[in-house]
DNA sequence: TTAGGTGCAAACGGTTTGCAGGCCT
DNA sequence: AGGCCTGCAAACCGTTTGCACCTAA
């Protein structure tokens, strides 16, 4: 908490209470859209506006203390970082999220680093296809 | 091209000069936002309107003739589905982007759907990040 | 002939910005 | 006191939709 503070005032910001509660916001909801974080803020700050928190999840994404990803084509979706790095399988059909650990792309990384100079930004990425359920059902 | 004529009656649509157009840009341009079709397509048929453009894109992706991905947080972009598939590097800082082919994460999606029931799209997948060389000027 | 397609303009949803105060430091 | 932050409302941008006319089949 002081922590967070700490950094906030190093980047020659200032504490307010709508910054801290964006933040919250966004640690207790996991994943969450800028409206979706702008109705959870406004339980206890009632008069909280959206540009409020359109411009502090910027700020705390700038600070490294949130991130986000395209979760659905429309509007995306911001993560605490505090919880472990994971990147999104989408379910094109059943609009299921499913969070997985980076150890399973590694090699990827690896290979992408090796043979195309990239070095990729897994907390960003978001994999779209079917459940094996849905995707029987489809055809 | 009869081949394409075909598909689109195949479902019950019908061939106009602003959807062989439209198909005809998107082969010619490689990776293109609506827009950016838009105006090219509009070199050709001068007072093609933009909403037809995104009518037709649908309809082209649904007949699996084009795809879309998301290569800036902003726009989609459209490209030709003849050309053989692949995913996308995007560099965060310089814009470059990259297309790599699917089998460098082929063990991947063999891993996903083992361990997640997950079959992803590789044609959609957009990987951000950073080029070797941006990486090192960020520090 | 008739249903799908087109152009136009207005609506839409998410996001950004200009401005006049307000409050952290 | 000074400058970052806020709320509000209007602007923005990409996309979608309603409607009347047109045209491929």
């Amino acid at each position: 908490m002081t922590d967070f503070a700490d950094k906030i005032h190093r980047s020659g910001r200032r504490m307010t209470p709508q910054r801290q509660s964006v933040l919250q916001a966004v640690n207790r909801l996991g994943h969450a859209t800028p409206d979706a974080v702008h109705a959870e803020v406004a339980k206890e700050l009632e008069g909280i506006s959206l540009s409020t928190v359109y411009r502090n999840l910027e700020v705390l994404e700038q600070l490294g203390l949130v991130r986000h990803a395209h979760i659905s084509d429309r509007a995306p979706t911001y993560h605490s970082v505090s919880g472990h790095e994971h990147f999104h399988l989408i379910c094109r059909r059943c609009g299921r999220v499913d969070s997985v650990d980076p150890e399973v792309i590694a090699p990827v990384v690896t290979a992408l680093e090796g043979e195309h100079g990239f070095v990729p930004d897994i907390g960003h990425l978001t994999v779209f296809g079917h459940c094996i359920s849905c995707a029987e059902a489809d055809s």
